[in-house]
DNA sequence: GTGCTTGTTGGCCA
DNA sequence: GTGGCCAACAAGCA
């Protein structure tokens, strides 16, 4: 589930729960999994006695800033999670990682292990941090960036070119789907073949679901929602897009599944005709 | 058993 | 070199 928001929601999970607190213990899985490429030991060694000092989210990733000149950066895969748990919790299978703190048991689980756990210890943050792409909603996001990308990628559908993280960073399956439904664009349309105003609505639809689901699924300020997707209205494209039989919240006709630039994707070919 | 799965990467090929 | 496609990664679920 992982996109943009689901990202901010699970930092905000654990930021509230334990920002300003000190670990006092790492509890890690050793076998490669998550922590492809990072040591568990090193982890472990460094955020021991450390303090949580701030974390940030961006594209799907979150990063956590401890003392010490300690950065912690996860990755949530296709099945990952942030819990905040009893601090006398005891991992579970798919747990990677747990950082007890005196009040809570931060708990980093994935059961597909198509997440990652990346380490840096240095006084300033990584580069495969300060390296994402600008946001969606930061100013660098500009209609004449996204023209410029969808004419580069002119042969690939649309679909797959707002997967493309370089651009789109943080927007996932079921964020790419939203936009386009939004914008009635049909999801194979080659990106060179989309005219200047479809261009614009795209890119405006880009910005007002990265906007709107930041909001609902992360909530407002220091309140985090009971659960993901539980302000997300009926009427988004969202709540139909698995059900066998789904119908177009807009238009009421039938909605469609296929694989486009391999991902499973559905539209409302009665608002998104392919022309 | 089969065939899916909200992500990313690397290899192959045009 | 660039762009586009696809399999692989691993585990769970229907």
């Amino acid at each position: 589930m992982p996109e943009l928001a689901e990202a901010e929601f699970y930092r905000k999970r654990w930021d509230l729960a334990a920002c300003g607190a000190i670990v006092t213990s790492v509890l890690t899985h050793d076998r490669a999994g998550v922590f492809r490429g990072t040591d568990p030991a090193s982890v472990r060694r460094h955020l021991t006695q450390a303090r949580l000092q701030s974390s940030q989210a961006a594209a799907k990733q979150m990063m956590f800033h401890f003392s010490g000149d300690s950065w912690l950066g996860l990755h949530l895969g296709m099945s990952g999670e942030l819990r905040s748990e009893p601090p006398d919790y005891v991992p579970q299978k798919h747990d990677h990682l747990v950082l007890v703190t005196p009040k809570h048991a931060l708990v980093f689980t994935d059961p597909r292990m198509f997440g990652r756990v990346q380490f840096h210890h240095d006084p300033a943050p990584p580069a495969w941090w300060t390296e994402i792409a600008p946001a969606i909603l930061s100013p660098s996001f500009t209609l004449a960036a996204v023209a410029l990308f969808l004419r580069r990628r002119a042969r690939t559908p649309i679909k797959a070119v707002l997967l493309m993280q370089e651009r789109f960073p943080g927007i996932g399956n079921w964020m790419a789907d939203e936009i386009l439904w939004r914008a009635a664009i049909h999801p194979q349309r080659r990106a060179g073949s989309l005219q200047p105003t479809e261009i614009r609505t795209l890119w405006c639809e880009c910005r007002r679901v990265a906007r709107l689901a930041l909001r609902m699924i992360a909530g407002h300020g220091e309140v985090l929602p009971p659960d993901l997707n539980t302000h997300i209205p009926r009427t988004w494209l969202f709540h139909h897009r698995w059900a066998d039989g789904g119908r177009c919240p807009k238009t009421h006709q039938p909605l469609l599944r296929a694989a486009v630039g391999g991902r499973t994707t559905c539209w409302c070919p009665a608002r998104q005709p392919f022309r």
